[in-house]
DNA sequence: TCACGGAATATTTTT
DNA sequence: TATTCCGTGA
């Protein structure tokens, strides 16, 4: 099977079992066969599953992959340790918390549980004077994170990056250590601390490191570019005296700098692995040729880039086409009508999908794919959990499991009438010093609250027994709870109650309360139908609209590209900044060798950009000025 | 102490 | 266009 299934370099890589390996795989290059060929190697030759560490991009991708393995060879394949870099940090971290002075636990804060908190500390100790700009808590947020990722400490983040706020850097700084102390108190870790932490359980407790690293000896990194400093770090640590660690990646390709990863990862992981051995995949399997000329001619113009040279034997193919439409909705009729056309040719609907830079782009399209009945998707962009009804809903469970959790206590408190900020305070001050958990609040001793909403919110709390109820059960006691305060709160409330529906479905899948909730914030679901949340798809035949972001290591037959304008894509916002231009252009490189046979690029003209105040109507300069016989010109006009 | 209205501000991608 | 911030009146 490996012989006939694999090309030489595939098989070479797939053979390789023992020492460090990195995989330079151009896109469409069969990457993720040879993970999980490399998986079924493993196990077959009597690697036992459990001593193999998958580490992928998303959870899906590492799902996916292991049920490919399974049905390549057996079931042995699913028991393969498989996630992302912050599960299985968060797993570790939990096996291993009393270590860290974590005895009962923690939760995870998602990012905007994490501004949450932050923008409480800005209120509390902010700025002194308040007639100068303050940073606000998303930029708070970016500044720290930042600076946890890169390595760097905040003063150095903020001259370089963010010279505006110099003056206020005292204020920064206490801020970031408020942060942190008070995640520290109330039992949180933020995405940045679950990496910070496993690296610093490995590097100050070196029997846990032995333990960890002999218990993984087989470990393999998927979308090696994307990864930032501790994750490599990490992967080091892990790797023990072993070092059988396996890197897959293209620095093409990567478009995670913003959340401080860099590819020099890539470059440098022969140094830090001496005796590395190098593969490099060139043969792409997935794009006709006329796409291939296409995308190499995108990132044959980056400035840096290492040199690979992508080859297909698949012949034939039309030249992909870049289309100039009048304004934004004659680019979405013009969507629907190519896509209109392709499924009577007998494409169906979820072999095509239209991929764009930020997700409200699609905005327009979706309007007109409804008005065309054309069934669809939506991938990325818009993340449910942080709307506000979802949390709504999530605070009530979360104090269940974290009674601590004094962000989601103000939450539930604040939709009560009559109560602001101070009771709230009050309140939660009080529920602690009960010692009993969120029971606490059954007896909390604060003189002059009798509102109805308190008295109700009692009964809700004195109703839920988290030691007998299923995690469902009490997503339905919250939901009978929470939705009047709903019905009050929102004049959209009956699309609202549909999404609170799906989400107790979801919890439906879950024995324990601390996996749900982990879940929510390490892999929230982020697919809609309809602007309704949605996680069951591929079952019906949908079209897919997706960021391109969230597109990454998929393909489809045919592949639309909306907003191909300059001061879209790319963005304004990269235009003066050369680094982040080239980001921008591996993202455009990303989205259309996502193509395998049919490749469009549409844009819009004369769009008035408010921000800047300009006129836009270049196409994207990362496919204008291409020749004709690399890349067909159209334009509704024609029509 | 809360609730509300007007003003100011702004990017986007995700674990 | 939406969100968030700040001041004022109740």
């Amino acid at each position: 099977m490996y012989k006939k299934d694999l090309n030489s370099s595939q098989l070479e890589a797939v053979n390789f079992t023992d020492g460090p390996l990195l995989v330079i795989a151009g896109a469409g290059s069969g990457k993720t066969r040879t993970l999980t060929y490399r998986v079924t190697r493993l196990v077959e030759e009597g690697v036992s599953p459990g001593a193999i560490l998958l580490l992928t991009f998303t959870r899906k991708a590492s799902f996916e992959m292991l049920k490919r393995a399974t049905q390549l060879l057996d079931s042995r394949c699913e028991k393969v340790s498989g996630g992302t870099f912050h599960s299985f940090a968060y797993a570790m971290l939990r096996r291993y918390s009393s270590k860290l002075g974590f005895d009962s636990g923690f939760s995870v804060l998602d990012r905007t549980d994490a501004e949450g908190l932050i923008g409480m500390l800005r209120k509390e100790i902010g700025p002194a004077s308040k007639s100068r700009y303050f940073p606000r808590k998303q930029t708070l947020m970016n500044i720290f994170s930042r600076s946890v990722n890169k390595v760097l400490p905040v003063e150095e983040v903020v001259s370089n990056d963010y010279s505006h706020f110099i003056s206020d850097l005292d204020t920064i700084v206490s801020l970031f250590n408020a942060y942190r102390r008070r995640k520290t108190e109330e039992l949180f870790f933020d995405y940045d601390d679950l990496l910070v932490y496993l690296k610093t359980l490995l590097t100050n407790y070196p029997d846990i490191r032995e333990r960890i690293s002999s218990a993984y000896r087989y470990i393999m990194v998927d979308e090696y570019q994307d990864t930032n400093q501790i994750q490599a770090d990490i992967v080091y640590l892990l790797s023990g005296n072993t070092q059988n660690v396996m890197v897959v990646g293209d620095d093409s390709q990567s478009i995670y700098s913003f959340r401080g990863a860099h590819f020099k990862n890539i470059i440098i992981f022969p140094d830090m692995f001496p005796g590395t051995r190098i593969i490099r995949l060139e043969e792409n399997y997935r794009s006709v040729q006329p796409i291939l000329n296409l995308t190499n001619s995108i990132i044959d113009r980056a400035t840096e880039k290492y040199a690979k040279v992508l080859f297909t034997r698949r012949s034939g193919g039309s030249l992909p086409v870049l289309v100039s439409a009048g304004d934004e909705n004659s680019q979405s009729r013009c969507v629907v009508e190519k896509i209109q056309d392709l499924y009577r040719d007998g494409i169906p609907y979820n072999r095509m999908a239209v991929l764009f830079r930020a997700g409200f782009h699609a905005f327009d399209l979706e309007i007109e794919l409804g008005r065309a009945e054309i069934p669809y998707i939506k991938v990325g962009g818009f993340k449910f959990v942080e709307s506000a009804h979802i949390k709504d809903v999530l605070a009530h469970i979360r104090v269940l499991a974290n009674p601590l959790d004094r962000l989601s206590w103000y939450r539930i408190l604040l939709l009560l009438d009559r109560i602001g900020p101070k009771t709230a305070g009050k309140i939660y001050t009080s529920v602690l010093e009960e010692k009993s958990g969120y029971t606490g609040f059954l007896s909390i001793k604060v003189q002059a609250i009798h509102t109805p909403g308190i008295d109700r919110l009692k009964d809700l709390f004195s109703q839920i027994d988290s030691s007998t109820f299923s995690v469902s059960q009490m997503g339905e006691a919250v939901l009978d709870y929470y939705l009047p305060i709903l019905r009050e709160k929102y004049d959209d409330h009956p699309k609202r109650a549909r999404d609170l529906e799906h989400l107790v479905s979801i919890m439906e899948r879950y024995g324990k309360l601390e996996d749900f909730l982990t879940d929510m914030a390490l892999d929230p679901p982020n697919t809609s139908i309809n602007d309704t949340l949605s996680t069951d798809y591929l079952e019906e035949d949908r079209l897919v609209l997706s960021t391109v972001h969230s597109a990454k290591g998929l393909e489809w037959h045919s592949v639309f590209v909306i907003w191909c304008l300059d001061g879209r894509f790319p963005s304004i916002h990269a235009l003066d900044s050369d680094t982040e231009l080239e980001e921008e252009r591996r993202l455009m490189y990303v989205a259309a060798t996502r193509a395998m046979e049919n490749l469009f690029f549409i844009y819009p003209t004369d769009i008035y950009d408010r921000g800047s105040g300009r006129v836009l109507s270049r196409p994207s300069q990362f496919i204008d000025m291409i020749p004709d016989h690399i890349l067909r010109k159209e334009s509704t006009d024609m029509w």
